[in-house]
DNA sequence: GGGGTAAGGTTGTCACTGTCAACCTGGAGG
DNA sequence: CCTCCAGGTTGACAGTGACAACCTTACCCC
């Protein structure tokens, strides 16, 4: 494994193990045994680097609604395993979640970043498709209903990590998915 | 005015101004033309005073929405007007929107914001409400539903800050909710 | 085969930040 | 009149992202 490479595991863990604010430069060229500056060598910025973090946990993302895609499943458990893995990625890792979805200067870096991530939307749509498809969902323009289903998804997952989810309503992410696609199923 | 609630607004104009990396402490304290250090003889921390930014703002919201409810319009046009005051705020002031809404280390502050954003929840919660004994929006428990709208709204506008929006599905936060809306009409 | 060259690494430095500590001051209350 | 404290000050400190300059090694081309 290459520098840049270890830099970037050495970001993840450091993302997982203290949050945004432990990702210090100085502390993943130390975690990879460079110098300070030797980042530098590798990323333009700080934010770069983290975007490339970015772009490997929306490449695996990705690849795990790919494969849930093509699982034996009827097409409206394979939507609620998808979304399984939105949520427990985001309570396993929330920092990594959090920089994924809720850290403009970091979707801001483009490039492979905005690739990795619209090929991660489109893995989704297409599990939505498929209930649509089956009738299991309503029909819409374009990929607007699963993009409108993500955010959904994303708005309670949001509201959850800031701790307004329990306090006044006693419901959490799961169910307020669940209760949502029973409102649009069969419609 | 106090010297702390010149803070207060000072911080938040410098939000506005340069986003939140803007907002230093010595900034803040130099606008209001105190010496550097005087923000801690008011806040315990840059964390705090940025909190009471965002009581600030949820109890503005609060207002607007407790405005919109006594308004003549039917319901469901309340709720889009509601929903546009969120969808504006977001556009005119991206900064505060995401203090508010996607600022994990912020929303940990409790006291005082924990108690203002129930507020600005409820006051939305009351809206949407009024469209379920309209029978304009199908009834659930507790103010789930509410919870889901309003989810849905801050994952569209969180996609769109990201600029994930208009790339690949061509729709914004307005038209997206309309959509969920109407195929909830009369459920 | 030898010399230029550039990628990748190093050390040193800079301005700036949040935070802490110590000190000062004026006015309120016994 | 003395005390005390809220609210302000200056000074310091470690840590940060970023820049500049230098060093080295391996490769490519003539």
């Amino acid at each position: 494994m290459n520098t840049a490479e270890r830099l970037v595991s050495a970001a993840a863990e450091l993302l997982d193990a203290g949050g945004e604010a432990a990702v210090t430069l100085r502390a993943v060229a130390a975690a990879v045994g460079v110098s300070h500056n030797a980042p530098y060598k590798h990323f333009t910025s700080r934010d770069a680097l983290l975007a490339e973090v970015a772009v490997a946990d929306f490449t695996a993302l990705t690849d795990n609604w790919a494969q849930i895609r093509t699982s034996p499943e009827k097409p409206a458990e394979r939507l609620l395993s998808a979304l399984d893995v939105l949520i427990r990625f985001s309570q396993d890792r929330p920092a990594h979640y959090h920089l994924l979805f809720a850290s403009p200067e970091i979707a801001a870096q483009g490039g492979r970043l905005t690739d990795a991530a619209n090929s991660a939307l489109g893995a989704f749509s297409d599990i939505v498709e498929d209930c649509q498809a089956g009738a299991v969902l309503p029909a819409s323009p374009g990929n607007t209903l699963a993009v409108v289903l993500f955010a959904a998804t994303h708005g309670l997952i949001a509201a959850a990590a800031s701790g307004r989810l329990r306090s006044e309503s006693g419901i959490d992410t799961r169910s307020g998915m669940e209760f949502l696609i029973g409102l649009l199923h069969g419609r």
